[in-house]
DNA sequence: CCTCTATGTTTACAGTGTTTACTTTAACCG
DNA sequence: CGGTTAAAGTAAACACTGTAAACATAGAGG
């Protein structure tokens, strides 16, 4: 799934690109690598890159979804660890504000990418560990549904506020914030 | 506030930068224009606009400000007309992520300058009016103060999951996820 | 009227994504 | 084996971007 020791100038352009791009953007203080870059940071040509991704945007898509892994990873350890049920829910929320506060530009990158709602892709594990803990704490499957809509929409927009500074990327006040009680009672 | 006819050439580059930005910007289907773009559209050499704005950063900044303002006014009419108070509330809140929707490059944009939380800038329009609605749908002002961000955020993730095809982008879902009775009960 | 300053223009540079044409390398198969 | 073929890489070029430096041109004020 990464970055195979053996064989890196020859064989497996693909993944190297995909590593030296979330390298790039993973921490503070990442930042969204041009295509020309990334080329020079696996020491190979501009155009090389065109052999593995259509474009640009193809590159930044498959970035995305690599995104999407590592958020699903740490959410589902998250989850696991808090014991799952309510608190893991919550657990949950909490991790995907600090992951996007952790990693700005990898999660910028990840939903900016336009995803059109219909597309046949698989849902990612954040998305089916959120349907699943919103199926399993509420009775009536369609405002399960519609639970899980609103948890995700007021984690995101906390990340994304706090990301563009409109409001303070405090510890404290995401957990006031998501505070199950508070919000979802 | 825009494009006065005389003195087109000469006089107000900046005025007339402003607006040639917010109508490259505005609608569905609007995008962020480039620098030169707009030199063009105004019909002055690149350059001209480093005599205005210190750089093209400063001059999307003062483009989010711009889409600030025309949000804020749409928020206060809509809530005005909904008769304010709760209704009021809720009709602010809609009004929010319909203008996401009808302008979404314009709102990308304004979320996406690195707003320092603490600058000194006077709250806009759309700001103030939240934490109105909120002081006056609360008893405890902090409890209010808690209440406006975690109205904000919903209101944003909606808006952001949309844009981002993650969600549909559907009325009646936005009408079904803001219910005030649902969500803030 | 003459000067000075604000506001433009020209030219140039480094960087970007992408196309086209060419070269190498590896694999396949008779 | 050995030769052909397709995959994977390179080089050069194009149009575009934001920006810097040096120069030109009003328009306003003394």
């Amino acid at each position: 799934m990464s970055t195979s020791p053996a064989a890196y100038h020859h064989g497996n352009l693909r993944d190297a690109l995909l590593a030296a791009g979330l390298q790039a953007l993973e921490g503070p203080g990442g930042k969204a690598p041009s295509l020309r870059e990334l080329a020079r940071a696996v020491g190979v040509s501009p155009t090389a890159v065109y052999r593995h991704f259509p474009d640009k945007h193809a590159l930044d898509k498959a970035l995305a979804r690599e995104g999407l892994k590592l958020l699903g990873n740490e959410q589902a350890v998250a989850a696991k660890e808090a014991g799952g049920g309510a608190a893991g829910f919550a657990a949950t929320g909490r991790t995907y504000v600090r992951f996007a506060l952790a990693h700005p530009a990898l999660f910028r990158l990840m939903f900016t990418q336009g995803h059109p709602v219909g597309d046949g892709e698989a849902p990612d594990e954040a998305r089916a560990l959120l349907t699943a803990n919103t199926q399993a704490l509420a009775s009536d499957p369609e405002r399960a549904e519609l639970l899980a809509l609103q948890a995700w929409s007021i984690a995101h927009g906390i990340a994304m506020l706090m990301l563009d500074g409109r409001i303070p990327a405090d510890d404290a006040l995401i957990e006031r914030m998501l505070d199950t009680k508070s919000v979802f009672p």
